[in-house]
DNA sequence: AAAAAAATAGACAAACCTGTCTACTATTAA
DNA sequence: TTAATAGTAGACAGGTTTGTCTATTTTTTT
């Protein structure tokens, strides 16, 4: 329980509470010392800046998010299904995060051009994503043309950022279920 | 030209630029005082808050945005053509603004869950949107089933979402076009 | 020309921020 | 048991934040 956790991994649950409820840069270092019961001085002594707990938080949600997908993925049997089940975990995911969004998405729309370690978790996350969903597009297609099967793969991969982000704003179900509905239709 | 404006128009023209730029939470309003050569007074004259600066910048966006999206579609004639002209358009925006993506969707992603007003603006510029894009694929569509229509008219929405938010994440235009390319196939 | 309105500069309050530092107390290892 | 390590509490520096207020100057209106 969080009792037994050492500093490191109560600064870490907290920090990725707050952040991701109220944002990167509204969070205080001293409001997640405080909530997560940890001295200042110890907080610096395993992370050298603000900017570090904020890699290491996106570090351990990019293993948390793929983790949560293989869950629900490797329950099916085609990678038809699969994609499928891709959008079945986001539409859980959404709804059992209050439709908070994205944590790499809502934290690369706070930084300013430079802030360069935190952005490129951003891109390496997105990146592994969209091969993931590239991957089962492949081998769903795996009869069809090369060119055909990026296109969709991209199609794809972007309906399913575009439902994360318009859950976030209409927070609402819907465009989840519109772009599952419609990755059925092109997987025909 | 900028120095013939008020102090108003002063303040919203380089608020709109650096919360765009740096972000809404970490533009201070000394800055924008500063770059706007406005006096701080004279801001809450004409503000009550900075959030309500927040709420001008993203009402003034809005028109901005519709009014260069009209820009590209008007110059088409049929329906398929302008939602084409709409990717057209997003490309353009997107470049020209160095991939800094969407201004309602990056202030989203800064705020805590309660800041209400300029959330209202974000969905209210979302729904529009959509009811425009929906808008052109009904007309390109009008032989088609309303089921359909409605589910391709999702679909493309949430493309020109996603393009709009991938494009910042990787900084290209490869998702622009990659969407635009599924929609034609769409729309056949 | 006189009166009213608008804009300026900047001090100030009260609170916040990150990061450093000292001093003290547990805990763990040899 | 002693020594080293890890953690705690909190003061502190130097800076930031939003918003209020006073006093002065410029602009507009009558």
């Amino acid at each position: 329980m969080r009792q037994n956790l050492g500093p490191r991994d109560r600064i870490l649950e907290t920090a990725a509470r707050l952040f991701y409820k109220q944002g990167y840069n509204s969070t205080g270092i001293n409001q997640i010392l405080e909530e997560a019961k940890v001295a200042k001085a110890s907080l610096y002594q395993h992370f050298k800046s603000k900017e570090d707990v904020g890699v290491e938080y996106l570090k351990l949600a990019r293993i948390e998010w793929f983790a949560g997908l293989e869950q629900w993925t490797s329950k099916k049997s085609t990678p038809a299904q699969k994609l499928i089940a891709c959008f079945d975990f986001l539409e859980y995911a959404l709804t059992h995060n209050e439709f908070r969004g994205c944590k790499f998405i809502n934290i690369l729309a706070e930084l300013a051009d430079a802030e360069t370690r935190i952005q490129r978790q951003v891109v390496e996350h997105k990146e592994k994503l969209r091969d993931h969903i590239k991957g089962f597009v492949r081998q769903t297609l795996s009869h069809q043309g090369a060119e055909k099967i990026e296109s969709i793969g991209d199609a794809v991969y972007l309906l399913f950022e575009g439902a994360i982000v318009e859950s976030k704003i209409f927070r609402d179900t819907w465009p989840t279920k519109a772009a599952r509905k419609i990755v059925r239709t092109l997987l025909e």
